[in-house]
DNA sequence: ATGCGATATCAGCGGGACCGATGACCGTGT
DNA sequence: ACACGGTCATCGGTCCCGCTGATATCGCAT
């Protein structure tokens, strides 16, 4: 008989969740075309249209919204299920880092597969920009941290992603300003520099109307439209706007998976696995 | 991350159930390796063994029991939530017939998937021998019966079966008897048929200990231990054994669905497909 | 020990999910 | 009105995975 594939109402929770299947994607890890079939291949089982279709993202239908409540609670019954049997497993406790911005993005869905596969592992989370997180790890402060690398050629990357610039929506007109004011975390971070770079190479004049390293206070001045801010393509929240036009590109770079070196425990080694094999979008 | 596969769920508890992949194979509607592995795909991704493999079946081991509740809940919570969204499906009602044996064999199964599919559709079913059925059918009293058949060659064969020997275990001394005694159904059946033609064209001498239409009489019977019975080999209940020494081989014969010929209701026509998409094995 | 029935295993095949690229569509700003 | 940047859908090709059918292996019972 007909059963629903729950790896389908993950996906579509996610999607349900972030408003559009591109982004929904890169959480997932899964390319665009891929989580846009699986959708497809969902509304086929139940049989009726799950999403409306919008130029700018989804929407969900009223049977979607349906499939919504079923799917939380499913995935909730199943993710108990899950670690109540694995609870025979690891123990112990890891420290892990990462960038703010890949908290609210993807790392999520990937602590939460660490967890309910190993409920008994302590897992500590320390969010920090890239140089913070790398001082942590020379202290042994942290087991290990995704970090993020201009370098694209590196062999142990795991994925890419892209800088995007970030604005209120509707578009603001302090795009017309003369003298830009940006939003950017600390001048040591790699999307400063590669704010700053980009504005510089295309002539443009700026100021830095706002620096701090919480991306909370970043998002919150764009939101409130007095300044441009730059993060990450995957934590751009729903409310506010990538921004292309009329400002100047700004590159990729890489996520690569940095350790303490020395000898890991049992616990941060699974971790380890766990990130080297589900983070790759390929 | 990783997830649990509906699928093999049911499939486990099924195998739970019955304590023996191969009934439950027959059940399910996959070879006996499909399940198999199926079984073992399921002990992967759990990370552990759940079954424990004997000679005669197979019993849950204590990671067996724990899954099988959870994948209990997840199923029923799964099937409601189907029914749910399939509540605005079709409406209507079918009448059903099948033989006693296969009421408690796949039909269950069968019916099950239906039913959450069309939750609104009112479903009459009739258990009774195959000419009764036939008899129902020409009346117009159903609208579609599984019937059984010796012809194996018909083209609408759905699947086959094969009639066994059932005795209590362990092995009765009845066998032994000069004169067998037997506990079989009307003589108009095809069991009946196919039993009394084996014993007399190996020259066995037999009698009829019992004669009854109903399935539950004729295996009391043979747990009793006063005489040898007929039944599908799929229908065989756990705590009865399979008799195949000293007793002459019974046929194999055939499954089809026969429908009352004339218009079919919209629900009848939404059964009949189902039944002709998940009956057949291969 | 031997035979039977159960489960496990194997090669081969087929379908299906994914990727990467392309195409259609929409909203927006000029 | 039109171009543009974004979204989702679609398509061919590839690879992997599950099923079948046949065979090997195991365990129980006589």
């Amino acid at each position: 008989m007909t059963v629903l594939d729950l790896q389908l109402l993950r996906s579509f929770a996610i999607v349900a969740r972030s408003g559009s299947i591109s982004i929904a994607s890169m959480q997932i890890g899964r390319t665009q075309s891929a989580v846009s079939m699986q959708m497809r291949r969902l509304e086929e089982t139940i049989g009726e249209p799950l999403l409306h279709r919008t130029g700018s993202g989804v929407r969900l239908t009223v049977v979607g919204e349906r499939l919504l409540v079923h799917a939380e609670a499913l995935l909730g019954r199943h993710d108990e299920a899950l670690s109540d049997l694995a609870g025979t497993g690891l123990r112990g406790s890891v420290s892990f880092g990462c960038p703010e911005e890949f908290s609210i993005a993807f790392v999520p869905h990937l602590l939460q597969g660490f967890l309910t596969r190993y409920p008994s592992v302590e897992l500590h989370m320390i969010c920090a920009p890239t140089v913070e997180l790398r001082k942590h790890l020379h202290r042994r402060r942290l087991d290990m941290a995704l970090i993020s690398t201009p370098n694209l050629d590196e062999d142990a990357l795991l994925r890419t992603d892209r800088f995007v610039w970030v604005a209120n929506r509707p578009r603001p007109d302090i795009l017309r300003h003369d003298v830009l004011p940006l939003a950017l975390s600390g001048r040591t971070t790699l999307d400063h520099r590669a704010a700053t770079d980009a504005m510089r190479s295309a002539g443009r004049r700026f100021r830095l109307a706002y620096a701090s390293d919480s991306l909370a206070g970043l998002l919150a001045i764009a939101r409130s439209g007095h300044a441009i801010s730059v993060t990450t393509r995957a934590a751009v929240p729903n409310d506010l706007a990538i921004v292309t036009q009329d400002l100047p590109p700004l590159p990729d770079f890489g996520i690569v998976l940095a350790d303490a070196g020395a000898q890991a425990s049992a616990a941060a080694k699974a971790l380890g696995d766990h990130i080297r094999a589900e983070l790759p979008v390929v």
